[in-house]
DNA sequence: ACCTCGATTTGATCCAGATCAAAGACGCCA
DNA sequence: TGGCGTCTTTGATCTGGATCAAATCGAGGT
Protein backbone atom coordinates (compact mmCIF):
# COMPACT_ATOMS: atom_id res chain seq x y z
CA UNK A 1 0.00 0.00 0.00
CA UNK A 2 1.03 3.46 -0.54
CA UNK A 3 1.65 6.78 1.56
CA UNK A 4 -1.87 7.68 0.46
CA UNK A 5 -4.12 4.40 1.66
CA UNK A 6 -2.34 4.63 4.97
CA UNK A 7 -3.33 8.10 5.27
CA UNK A 8 -6.86 7.56 4.28
CA UNK A 9 -7.31 4.45 7.10
CA UNK A 10 -5.59 6.61 9.20
CA UNK A 11 -8.30 9.69 9.03
CA UNK A 12 -11.00 6.79 9.36
CA UNK A 13 -9.29 5.72 12.25
CA UNK A 14 -9.83 8.90 13.74
CA UNK A 15 -13.67 8.83 14.33
CA UNK A 16 -13.50 5.44 15.03
CA UNK A 17 -15.09 5.52 18.74
CA UNK A 18 -17.95 7.54 17.87
CA UNK A 19 -18.71 6.38 14.59
CA UNK A 20 -18.07 2.59 15.46
CA UNK A 21 -21.52 0.50 16.25
CA UNK A 22 -19.85 -0.75 19.40
CA UNK A 23 -20.07 2.01 21.21
CA UNK A 24 -22.76 1.20 23.39
CA UNK A 25 -21.14 -2.27 24.40
CA UNK A 26 -17.71 -0.57 24.86
CA UNK A 27 -15.69 1.76 26.82
CA UNK A 28 -17.37 5.07 25.09
CA UNK A 29 -20.69 4.33 26.57
CA UNK A 30 -22.13 7.24 28.33
CA UNK A 31 -19.43 9.72 27.22
CA UNK A 32 -20.49 12.68 25.94
CA UNK A 33 -18.69 13.79 22.50
CA UNK A 34 -15.66 15.45 23.92
CA UNK A 35 -14.95 12.77 26.21
CA UNK A 36 -14.68 10.44 23.69
CA UNK A 37 -11.97 12.04 21.76
CA UNK A 38 -9.71 12.14 24.97
CA UNK A 39 -10.08 8.30 24.85
CA UNK A 40 -9.75 8.31 21.54
CA UNK A 41 -6.82 10.16 21.75
CA UNK A 42 -4.99 7.09 23.77
CA UNK A 43 -6.15 4.42 21.91
CA UNK A 44 -3.40 2.73 19.40
CA UNK A 45 -4.61 0.98 16.45
CA UNK A 46 -2.68 -2.00 15.24
CA UNK A 47 -3.03 -3.39 11.97
CA UNK A 48 -5.15 -6.67 11.93
CA UNK A 49 -3.88 -9.58 13.04
CA UNK A 50 -4.31 -13.17 11.49
CA UNK A 51 -6.03 -16.08 12.61
CA UNK A 52 -3.35 -17.87 15.38
CA UNK A 53 -1.63 -14.84 16.39
CA UNK A 54 -0.86 -14.84 20.00
CA UNK A 55 -1.89 -11.19 21.49
CA UNK A 56 -0.67 -12.13 25.22
CA UNK A 57 0.88 -14.94 27.28
CA UNK A 58 1.32 -15.55 30.63
CA UNK A 59 4.02 -14.03 32.30
CA UNK A 60 3.83 -10.75 29.71
CA UNK A 61 3.84 -7.58 31.48
CA UNK A 62 0.40 -6.29 31.45
CA UNK A 63 0.55 -3.01 29.50
CA UNK A 64 -2.53 -2.70 27.49
CA UNK A 65 -5.95 -3.46 27.54
CA UNK A 66 -7.52 -4.53 24.43
CA UNK A 67 -11.38 -4.53 22.57
CA UNK A 68 -12.06 -6.49 19.81
CA UNK A 69 -13.31 -4.48 16.72
CA UNK A 70 -13.89 -7.30 14.52
CA UNK A 71 -13.06 -10.79 14.77
CA UNK A 72 -13.09 -13.04 17.85
CA UNK A 73 -10.16 -14.21 20.36
CA UNK A 74 -10.23 -17.40 22.65
CA UNK A 75 -8.54 -17.17 26.27
CA UNK A 76 -6.55 -20.10 27.08
CA UNK A 77 -4.85 -21.76 29.60
CA UNK A 78 -1.73 -24.17 29.38
CA UNK A 79 -0.52 -27.12 31.56
CA UNK A 80 2.89 -28.33 31.71
CA UNK A 81 2.24 -31.18 29.41
CA UNK A 82 0.82 -28.86 26.82
CA UNK A 83 -3.27 -29.44 26.65
CA UNK A 84 -5.07 -26.17 26.67
CA UNK A 85 -8.10 -25.30 28.89
CA UNK A 86 -10.13 -22.46 27.51
CA UNK A 87 -11.18 -19.76 29.20
CA UNK A 88 -13.14 -17.55 27.21
CA UNK A 89 -14.15 -16.73 23.57
CA UNK A 90 -14.26 -13.29 22.84
CA UNK A 91 -16.25 -11.17 20.39
CA UNK A 92 -16.35 -7.62 19.05
CA UNK A 93 -17.14 -4.50 21.93
CA UNK A 94 -15.51 -6.88 24.34
CA UNK A 95 -12.63 -6.25 26.75
CA UNK A 96 -9.74 -8.77 27.25
CA UNK A 97 -6.66 -8.01 29.79
CA UNK A 98 -8.91 -7.57 32.62
CA UNK A 99 -7.93 -10.15 34.72
CA UNK A 100 -3.84 -8.62 34.70
CA UNK A 101 -4.96 -5.21 36.20
CA UNK A 102 -4.31 -7.22 39.26
CA UNK A 103 -0.39 -8.18 39.26
CA UNK A 104 0.50 -6.19 36.62
CA UNK A 105 1.06 -9.66 34.42
CA UNK A 106 -1.26 -11.64 32.06
CA UNK A 107 -1.81 -14.99 33.40
CA UNK A 108 -3.32 -16.43 29.99
CA UNK A 109 -3.24 -16.56 26.05
CA UNK A 110 -4.79 -14.31 23.80
CA UNK A 111 -5.07 -15.79 20.44
CA UNK A 112 -6.99 -14.76 17.33
CA UNK A 113 -9.93 -17.27 16.38
CA UNK A 114 -9.88 -15.36 12.75
CA UNK A 115 -8.61 -12.01 11.00
CA UNK A 116 -9.24 -9.59 14.08
CA UNK A 117 -8.69 -5.79 14.94
CA UNK A 118 -8.20 -4.54 18.03
CA UNK A 119 -7.87 -1.36 19.19
CA UNK A 120 -5.16 -1.18 22.30
CA UNK A 121 -5.78 1.11 24.99
CA UNK A 122 -2.82 1.31 27.07
CA UNK A 123 -4.04 1.30 31.15
CA UNK A 124 -1.71 3.82 32.26
CA UNK A 125 -3.06 6.68 30.19
CA UNK A 126 -6.62 5.20 30.83
CA UNK A 127 -6.37 4.99 34.00
CA UNK A 128 -5.09 8.38 34.13
CA UNK A 129 -7.95 9.72 32.05
CA UNK A 130 -10.47 8.17 34.21
CA UNK A 131 -9.67 9.74 37.31
CA UNK A 132 -10.62 13.34 35.22
CA UNK A 133 -14.26 11.36 33.40
CA UNK A 134 -15.75 10.33 36.15
CA UNK A 135 -18.00 8.60 33.53
CA UNK A 136 -15.62 6.59 32.15
CA UNK A 137 -14.33 5.63 35.62
CA UNK A 138 -17.68 4.30 36.20
CA UNK A 139 -18.12 2.61 33.14
CA UNK A 140 -14.74 0.66 33.64
CA UNK A 141 -15.94 -0.43 36.84
CA UNK A 142 -19.56 -1.32 35.27
CA UNK A 143 -17.18 -3.38 32.64
CA UNK A 144 -15.21 -5.44 35.32
CA UNK A 145 -18.28 -5.92 37.11
CA UNK A 146 -20.30 -7.08 34.17
CA UNK A 147 -17.44 -9.86 33.96
CA UNK A 148 -17.46 -10.62 37.74
CA UNK A 149 -21.27 -11.56 37.14
CA UNK A 150 -20.48 -13.04 33.85
CA UNK A 151 -18.02 -15.59 34.90
CA UNK A 152 -20.50 -16.22 38.38
CA UNK A 153 -22.98 -17.22 35.65
CA UNK A 154 -20.16 -19.88 34.22
CA UNK A 155 -19.23 -21.29 37.30
CA UNK A 156 -23.17 -21.97 38.40
CA UNK A 157 -23.23 -23.42 34.62
CA UNK A 158 -20.36 -25.57 35.65
CA UNK A 159 -21.77 -26.79 38.73
CA UNK A 160 -25.04 -27.56 38.24
CA UNK A 161 -26.04 -28.48 35.12
CA UNK A 162 -25.67 -31.25 32.12
CA UNK A 163 -24.00 -31.39 29.34
CA UNK A 164 -26.93 -30.36 27.05
CA UNK A 165 -27.54 -27.56 29.53
CA UNK A 166 -23.91 -26.18 29.13
CA UNK A 167 -24.18 -26.44 25.47
CA UNK A 168 -27.67 -24.90 25.18
CA UNK A 169 -26.84 -22.45 27.64
CA UNK A 170 -23.34 -21.83 25.61
CA UNK A 171 -25.57 -21.16 22.14
CA UNK A 172 -28.18 -18.91 23.82
CA UNK A 173 -25.18 -16.96 25.25
CA UNK A 174 -23.29 -16.56 21.78
CA UNK A 175 -26.65 -16.05 20.28
CA UNK A 176 -27.69 -13.33 22.09
CA UNK A 177 -24.33 -11.83 21.64
CA UNK A 178 -24.09 -12.01 18.12
CA UNK A 179 -27.30 -10.20 18.07
CA UNK A 180 -25.88 -7.10 20.51
CA UNK A 181 -24.21 -6.81 17.58
CA UNK A 182 -25.97 -6.82 14.82
CA UNK A 183 -25.58 -9.84 13.57
CA UNK A 184 -27.59 -12.75 13.07
CA UNK A 185 -28.84 -14.33 16.11
CA UNK A 186 -29.79 -17.46 14.61
CA UNK A 187 -27.52 -18.11 11.56
CA UNK A 188 -23.90 -17.69 12.66
CA UNK A 189 -20.35 -19.37 12.15
CA UNK A 190 -18.31 -20.85 14.69
CA UNK A 191 -14.54 -19.70 14.54
CA UNK A 192 -13.73 -22.35 17.37
CA UNK A 193 -13.56 -26.29 17.55
CA UNK A 194 -15.87 -28.75 18.96
CA UNK A 195 -12.61 -29.26 21.15
CA UNK A 196 -12.50 -25.67 22.52
CA UNK A 197 -15.87 -25.77 23.24
CA UNK A 198 -15.35 -28.74 25.22
CA UNK A 199 -12.78 -27.13 26.77
CA UNK A 200 -14.63 -24.00 27.39
CA UNK A 201 -17.84 -26.08 28.85
CA UNK A 202 -15.55 -28.87 30.40
CA UNK A 203 -16.81 -31.62 28.19
CA UNK A 204 -15.01 -34.02 25.82
CA UNK A 205 -15.00 -33.22 22.13
CA UNK A 206 -16.96 -35.92 21.81
CA UNK A 207 -19.53 -35.56 24.00
CA UNK A 208 -19.97 -31.79 22.14
CA UNK A 209 -20.15 -33.46 18.44
CA UNK A 210 -22.76 -36.17 20.08
CA UNK A 211 -24.95 -33.05 21.13
CA UNK A 212 -24.70 -31.10 18.26
CA UNK A 213 -26.33 -34.42 16.34
CA UNK A 214 -29.13 -35.03 19.17
CA UNK A 215 -29.94 -31.04 18.71
CA UNK A 216 -30.25 -31.66 15.05
CA UNK A 217 -31.89 -34.76 15.38
CA UNK A 218 -34.18 -33.22 17.34
CA UNK A 219 -35.12 -30.37 14.83
CA UNK A 220 -33.27 -27.53 17.34
CA UNK A 221 -30.46 -26.82 15.07
CA UNK A 222 -29.16 -27.40 11.78
CA UNK A 223 -25.54 -28.27 11.98
CA UNK A 224 -23.28 -27.88 9.07
CA UNK A 225 -19.27 -28.06 9.98
CA UNK A 226 -19.06 -25.00 11.84
CA UNK A 227 -22.20 -23.21 10.64
CA UNK A 228 -25.31 -23.25 12.68
CA UNK A 229 -28.78 -22.34 12.20
CA UNK A 230 -30.91 -22.38 15.38
CA UNK A 231 -34.83 -23.76 14.22
CA UNK A 232 -36.21 -23.77 17.63
CA UNK A 233 -34.55 -20.88 19.89
CA UNK A 234 -37.15 -21.76 22.70
CA UNK A 235 -36.97 -25.10 22.99
CA UNK A 236 -33.12 -23.86 22.91
CA UNK A 237 -33.94 -21.35 26.17
CA UNK A 238 -36.14 -23.93 27.92
CA UNK A 239 -32.95 -26.24 28.43
CA UNK A 240 -31.76 -23.90 30.42
CA UNK A 241 -32.69 -23.90 34.64
CA UNK A 242 -32.64 -20.24 34.92
CA UNK A 243 -29.41 -19.88 36.61
CA UNK A 244 -29.39 -16.16 37.76
CA UNK A 245 -26.09 -16.35 39.40
CA UNK A 246 -24.40 -13.65 40.89
CA UNK A 247 -21.30 -13.35 43.11
CA UNK A 248 -18.29 -11.88 44.63
CA UNK A 249 -15.01 -13.29 46.22
CA UNK A 250 -14.73 -16.82 46.20
CA UNK A 251 -11.75 -18.80 47.76
CA UNK A 252 -7.92 -18.97 46.21
CA UNK A 253 -8.15 -14.94 45.84
CA UNK A 254 -6.64 -12.10 48.45
CA UNK B 1 -25.86 -0.68 76.60
CA UNK B 2 -25.55 2.97 77.81
CA UNK B 3 -24.41 6.08 75.64
CA UNK B 4 -21.69 5.82 77.11
CA UNK B 5 -20.64 2.87 76.18
CA UNK B 6 -22.17 4.03 72.38
CA UNK B 7 -19.42 6.73 72.48
CA UNK B 8 -16.66 4.75 73.14
CA UNK B 9 -17.68 2.43 70.72
CA UNK B 10 -17.91 4.93 67.92
CA UNK B 11 -14.62 6.36 69.79
CA UNK B 12 -12.84 2.97 69.02
CA UNK B 13 -14.40 2.96 65.21
CA UNK B 14 -13.38 6.44 64.19
CA UNK B 15 -9.55 5.25 63.67
CA UNK B 16 -10.19 1.45 62.73
CA UNK B 17 -8.91 1.76 59.41
CA UNK B 18 -5.42 3.37 60.13
CA UNK B 19 -5.47 0.55 62.69
CA UNK B 20 -7.37 -2.47 61.46
CA UNK B 21 -4.78 -5.53 60.61
CA UNK B 22 -6.80 -5.91 57.14
CA UNK B 23 -5.71 -2.93 55.66
CA UNK B 24 -3.35 -4.25 53.44
CA UNK B 25 -5.81 -6.80 52.01
CA UNK B 26 -8.85 -4.33 51.68
CA UNK B 27 -9.36 -0.71 50.31
CA UNK B 28 -7.01 1.26 51.78
CA UNK B 29 -3.82 -0.76 50.30
CA UNK B 30 -1.56 2.24 48.90
CA UNK B 31 -3.26 5.23 50.24
CA UNK B 32 -1.66 7.79 52.73
CA UNK B 33 -2.58 8.49 56.09
CA UNK B 34 -5.37 11.79 55.20
CA UNK B 35 -6.62 9.73 52.39
CA UNK B 36 -7.34 7.08 54.78
CA UNK B 37 -9.51 9.30 56.80
CA UNK B 38 -11.42 10.39 54.06
CA UNK B 39 -11.96 7.25 53.41
CA UNK B 40 -13.07 6.44 56.78
CA UNK B 41 -15.29 8.80 56.86
CA UNK B 42 -17.91 7.63 54.35
CA UNK B 43 -17.91 3.93 55.90
CA UNK B 44 -20.99 3.26 57.95
CA UNK B 45 -20.32 0.74 60.80
CA UNK B 46 -23.14 -0.97 61.34
CA UNK B 47 -23.48 -3.11 64.55
CA UNK B 48 -22.52 -6.60 64.40
CA UNK B 49 -25.00 -9.80 62.76
CA UNK B 50 -25.53 -12.72 63.70
CA UNK B 51 -25.13 -16.26 62.16
CA UNK B 52 -28.20 -16.60 59.44
CA UNK B 53 -28.67 -12.88 58.52
CA UNK B 54 -29.29 -11.94 55.20
CA UNK B 55 -26.92 -9.22 54.29
CA UNK B 56 -28.52 -8.64 51.25
CA UNK B 57 -30.72 -10.67 48.42
CA UNK B 58 -31.26 -11.04 44.50
CA UNK B 59 -33.14 -7.88 43.53
CA UNK B 60 -32.20 -5.52 46.19
CA UNK B 61 -31.35 -2.17 45.16
CA UNK B 62 -27.36 -2.05 44.72
CA UNK B 63 -26.40 0.90 47.30
CA UNK B 64 -23.14 -0.25 49.42
CA UNK B 65 -20.32 -2.54 49.20
CA UNK B 66 -19.37 -4.40 52.22
CA UNK B 67 -15.81 -5.57 53.59
CA UNK B 68 -15.58 -8.22 56.00
CA UNK B 69 -13.95 -7.18 59.13
CA UNK B 70 -14.43 -10.25 61.14
CA UNK B 71 -16.68 -13.17 60.73
CA UNK B 72 -17.52 -15.20 57.57
CA UNK B 73 -20.04 -14.86 54.91
CA UNK B 74 -21.35 -17.34 51.82
CA UNK B 75 -22.67 -16.04 48.69
CA UNK B 76 -25.53 -17.73 46.97
CA UNK B 77 -28.33 -18.40 44.92
CA UNK B 78 -31.27 -19.89 45.14
CA UNK B 79 -33.23 -22.12 42.65
CA UNK B 80 -37.33 -21.84 42.20
CA UNK B 81 -37.04 -25.23 43.68
CA UNK B 82 -35.55 -23.67 46.54
CA UNK B 83 -31.98 -25.02 46.54
CA UNK B 84 -28.89 -23.29 47.28
CA UNK B 85 -26.20 -23.12 45.06
CA UNK B 86 -23.41 -21.58 46.61
CA UNK B 87 -21.33 -18.99 45.11
CA UNK B 88 -18.49 -18.36 47.36
CA UNK B 89 -16.93 -17.91 51.05
CA UNK B 90 -16.43 -14.65 52.39
CA UNK B 91 -13.19 -13.51 55.12
CA UNK B 92 -12.13 -10.47 56.78
CA UNK B 93 -11.05 -7.93 54.51
CA UNK B 94 -12.83 -9.33 50.99
CA UNK B 95 -15.57 -7.39 49.48
CA UNK B 96 -19.39 -8.61 49.13
CA UNK B 97 -21.21 -6.88 46.40
CA UNK B 98 -19.19 -6.53 43.27
CA UNK B 99 -21.12 -8.10 41.33
CA UNK B 100 -23.82 -5.60 41.66
CA UNK B 101 -22.19 -2.84 40.03
CA UNK B 102 -22.61 -4.00 36.65
CA UNK B 103 -26.90 -3.36 36.93
CA UNK B 104 -27.48 -1.55 39.99
CA UNK B 105 -28.96 -5.05 41.86
CA UNK B 106 -27.53 -7.75 43.83
CA UNK B 107 -27.87 -10.72 42.21
CA UNK B 108 -27.27 -13.35 44.96
CA UNK B 109 -27.40 -13.57 48.86
CA UNK B 110 -25.39 -12.53 51.30
CA UNK B 111 -25.51 -14.81 54.54
CA UNK B 112 -23.56 -14.77 57.57
CA UNK B 113 -22.09 -17.98 58.63
CA UNK B 114 -21.14 -16.52 62.12
CA UNK B 115 -21.53 -13.38 64.06
CA UNK B 116 -19.89 -11.17 61.69
CA UNK B 117 -18.76 -7.18 61.76
CA UNK B 118 -19.06 -5.44 58.29
CA UNK B 119 -18.23 -2.23 57.43
CA UNK B 120 -20.64 -0.56 54.89
CA UNK B 121 -19.34 1.80 51.89
CA UNK B 122 -22.39 3.59 49.77
CA UNK B 123 -20.93 3.21 46.35
CA UNK B 124 -21.95 6.55 45.16
CA UNK B 125 -19.96 8.27 47.72
CA UNK B 126 -16.95 5.75 46.85
CA UNK B 127 -17.02 6.51 43.52
CA UNK B 128 -16.72 10.08 44.05
CA UNK B 129 -13.69 9.99 46.22
CA UNK B 130 -12.35 7.32 43.47
CA UNK B 131 -12.06 10.21 41.39
CA UNK B 132 -10.14 12.21 43.62
CA UNK B 133 -7.97 9.65 45.05
CA UNK B 134 -5.99 7.96 42.41
CA UNK B 135 -4.50 5.48 44.13
CA UNK B 136 -7.94 4.51 45.20
CA UNK B 137 -9.73 4.38 41.98
CA UNK B 138 -6.34 1.95 41.78
CA UNK B 139 -7.02 -0.28 44.42
CA UNK B 140 -11.09 -0.81 43.39
CA UNK B 141 -9.68 -1.57 39.93
CA UNK B 142 -7.50 -4.34 41.19
CA UNK B 143 -9.88 -5.74 43.62
CA UNK B 144 -12.64 -6.38 41.02
CA UNK B 145 -9.54 -7.38 38.74
CA UNK B 146 -8.93 -9.96 41.60
CA UNK B 147 -11.79 -10.92 42.08
CA UNK B 148 -11.82 -11.54 38.00
CA UNK B 149 -8.57 -13.81 38.19
CA UNK B 150 -10.05 -15.89 41.41
CA UNK B 151 -13.60 -16.43 39.89
CA UNK B 152 -10.93 -17.78 36.62
CA UNK B 153 -9.10 -20.26 38.77
CA UNK B 154 -12.40 -21.59 40.41
CA UNK B 155 -13.74 -22.04 36.58
CA UNK B 156 -10.62 -23.83 35.57
CA UNK B 157 -10.86 -25.84 39.04
CA UNK B 158 -14.68 -26.83 37.94
CA UNK B 159 -13.35 -27.81 34.30
CA UNK B 160 -10.42 -29.69 35.18
CA UNK B 161 -10.22 -31.71 38.56
CA UNK B 162 -11.33 -34.23 40.47
CA UNK B 163 -13.58 -34.34 43.52
CA UNK B 164 -10.26 -34.98 44.92
CA UNK B 165 -8.21 -31.77 43.70
CA UNK B 166 -10.78 -29.89 44.27
CA UNK B 167 -11.19 -30.52 48.39
CA UNK B 168 -7.64 -30.16 48.29
CA UNK B 169 -7.88 -26.66 46.36
CA UNK B 170 -10.45 -25.14 48.62
CA UNK B 171 -8.13 -26.46 51.65
CA UNK B 172 -5.02 -25.29 50.44
CA UNK B 173 -7.05 -21.97 49.35
CA UNK B 174 -8.98 -21.53 52.95
CA UNK B 175 -5.59 -22.16 55.22
CA UNK B 176 -3.60 -19.84 52.64
CA UNK B 177 -5.71 -16.58 53.30
CA UNK B 178 -6.31 -17.62 56.84
CA UNK B 179 -2.54 -17.37 56.73
CA UNK B 180 -2.69 -13.61 55.24
CA UNK B 181 -5.39 -12.94 58.19
CA UNK B 182 -2.83 -13.74 60.98
CA UNK B 183 -5.03 -17.40 61.62
CA UNK B 184 -3.52 -20.71 61.77
CA UNK B 185 -3.04 -21.70 58.61
CA UNK B 186 -3.00 -25.22 59.55
CA UNK B 187 -5.49 -25.54 61.85
CA UNK B 188 -9.04 -23.60 61.59
CA UNK B 189 -12.92 -24.04 61.70
CA UNK B 190 -15.02 -24.23 58.87
CA UNK B 191 -17.93 -22.29 59.09
CA UNK B 192 -20.12 -24.34 56.64
CA UNK B 193 -21.48 -26.77 56.48
CA UNK B 194 -20.24 -29.83 54.22
CA UNK B 195 -23.47 -29.48 52.36
CA UNK B 196 -22.47 -26.05 51.60
CA UNK B 197 -18.60 -26.80 50.58
CA UNK B 198 -20.44 -29.41 48.32
CA UNK B 199 -22.54 -26.99 46.37
CA UNK B 200 -19.52 -24.58 46.10
CA UNK B 201 -17.01 -26.96 44.39
CA UNK B 202 -20.07 -29.14 42.31
CA UNK B 203 -19.52 -31.85 44.50
CA UNK B 204 -22.65 -33.92 46.35
CA UNK B 205 -22.26 -33.49 50.53
CA UNK B 206 -21.72 -37.45 50.61
CA UNK B 207 -18.65 -36.99 47.95
CA UNK B 208 -17.06 -34.07 50.24
CA UNK B 209 -17.47 -36.19 53.57
CA UNK B 210 -16.19 -39.51 52.11
CA UNK B 211 -13.16 -36.85 51.08
CA UNK B 212 -12.37 -35.71 54.65
CA UNK B 213 -12.73 -39.76 55.84
CA UNK B 214 -10.30 -40.66 53.47
CA UNK B 215 -7.56 -37.29 53.87
CA UNK B 216 -8.19 -38.23 57.68
CA UNK B 217 -7.12 -41.73 56.69
CA UNK B 218 -3.70 -40.93 54.57
CA UNK B 219 -2.65 -38.51 57.68
CA UNK B 220 -3.35 -35.78 55.48
CA UNK B 221 -5.75 -33.85 57.99
CA UNK B 222 -7.25 -34.72 61.31
CA UNK B 223 -10.57 -33.71 61.25
CA UNK B 224 -13.43 -33.42 64.02
CA UNK B 225 -16.41 -32.16 62.38
CA UNK B 226 -15.73 -28.71 62.03
CA UNK B 227 -12.33 -28.25 63.05
CA UNK B 228 -9.39 -28.85 60.62
CA UNK B 229 -5.86 -29.55 60.95
CA UNK B 230 -3.61 -30.14 58.44
CA UNK B 231 -1.48 -32.36 59.10
CA UNK B 232 0.67 -32.81 56.12
CA UNK B 233 0.66 -29.09 53.92
CA UNK B 234 3.08 -30.57 51.01
CA UNK B 235 0.72 -33.57 50.42
CA UNK B 236 -2.03 -31.60 50.35
CA UNK B 237 -0.66 -29.05 47.67
CA UNK B 238 1.02 -31.83 45.41
CA UNK B 239 -2.17 -32.69 44.87
CA UNK B 240 -3.35 -29.42 43.12
CA UNK B 241 -1.88 -29.64 39.44
CA UNK B 242 -0.61 -26.14 39.02
CA UNK B 243 -3.89 -24.08 38.09
CA UNK B 244 -2.25 -20.91 36.69
CA UNK B 245 -5.90 -19.90 35.04
CA UNK B 246 -6.59 -16.35 34.05
CA UNK B 247 -8.72 -15.13 32.04
CA UNK B 248 -11.26 -12.09 30.75
CA UNK B 249 -14.89 -12.01 29.36
CA UNK B 250 -16.21 -15.25 28.82
CA UNK B 251 -19.76 -15.91 27.16
CA UNK B 252 -22.81 -14.81 29.11
CA UNK B 253 -21.49 -11.39 28.80
CA UNK B 254 -22.12 -8.48 27.19
C1' DA C 1 -7.58 -35.21 -9.33
C1' DC C 2 -5.05 -37.16 -5.54
C1' DC C 3 -2.72 -37.22 -1.05
C1' DT C 4 -2.19 -35.91 3.64
C1' DC C 5 -3.29 -34.33 8.04
C1' DG C 6 -6.17 -32.46 11.28
C1' DA C 7 -11.00 -32.12 12.66
C1' DT C 8 -15.25 -34.46 13.31
C1' DT C 9 -18.43 -38.11 13.84
C1' DT C 10 -19.87 -42.45 15.58
C1' DG C 11 -19.53 -46.68 18.31
C1' DA C 12 -18.24 -49.51 22.56
C1' DT C 13 -16.80 -49.64 27.17
C1' DC C 14 -15.67 -47.90 31.70
C1' DC C 15 -15.63 -45.31 35.99
C1' DA C 16 -15.86 -41.22 39.26
C1' DG C 17 -19.02 -39.42 41.56
C1' DA C 18 -24.19 -38.88 41.95
C1' DT C 19 -28.07 -40.73 44.07
C1' DC C 20 -30.65 -43.56 47.20
C1' DA C 21 -30.88 -45.36 51.82
C1' DA C 22 -30.02 -45.76 56.62
C1' DA C 23 -27.67 -45.36 60.67
C1' DG C 24 -25.07 -42.53 63.94
C1' DA C 25 -23.61 -38.03 66.31
C1' DC C 26 -24.36 -33.60 68.00
C1' DG C 27 -26.52 -29.51 69.90
C1' DC C 28 -30.56 -27.45 71.64
C1' DC C 29 -34.33 -26.73 74.31
C1' DA C 30 -38.03 -28.15 77.43
C1' DT D 1 -32.19 -36.02 81.19
C1' DG D 2 -34.48 -37.03 77.28
C1' DG D 3 -36.40 -36.16 72.84
C1' DC D 4 -36.12 -33.87 68.37
C1' DG D 5 -34.21 -32.03 64.32
C1' DT D 6 -30.21 -31.23 61.74
C1' DC D 7 -25.80 -32.49 60.10
C1' DT D 8 -22.67 -36.06 59.07
C1' DT D 9 -20.97 -40.52 58.04
C1' DT D 10 -21.08 -44.86 55.74
C1' DG D 11 -22.85 -48.31 52.51
C1' DA D 12 -24.92 -49.98 47.95
C1' DT D 13 -26.19 -49.02 43.45
C1' DC D 14 -26.67 -46.44 39.19
C1' DT D 15 -25.46 -43.40 35.30
C1' DG D 16 -23.79 -39.36 32.48
C1' DG D 17 -20.16 -38.43 30.29
C1' DA D 18 -15.13 -39.71 29.85
C1' DT D 19 -12.13 -42.53 27.44
C1' DC D 20 -10.62 -45.65 23.93
C1' DA D 21 -10.99 -46.86 19.12
C1' DA D 22 -12.02 -46.31 14.28
C1' DA D 23 -14.07 -44.66 10.35
C1' DT D 24 -15.17 -40.43 7.63
C1' DC D 25 -14.90 -35.84 6.10
C1' DG D 26 -12.66 -31.53 4.29
C1' DA D 27 -9.41 -28.21 3.14
C1' DG D 28 -5.07 -27.10 1.38
C1' DG D 29 -1.10 -28.34 -1.15
C1' DT D 30 1.16 -30.43 -5.36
Amino acid sequence: MTDKSKVVSIDGIKVACANCSLATLCLPYGLDAPDIERLESIIKRNKPIQRGHVIFAPGDRFRSLYVIKTGSVKTYTQTASGDEHVIGFHLPGELLGLDAIQDDAHGCFAKALETTALCELPFDKLEQLSTSIPSLQHQMLRLLSKEVSAEANMISLLNNSTAEERLASFLVGLSERFRRRGFSPTDFFLAMSRQDIGSYLGLALETVSRLFTRFQEHGILEVDRKHVKIRDFDRLKHMLKHHTACHSTLGQSS
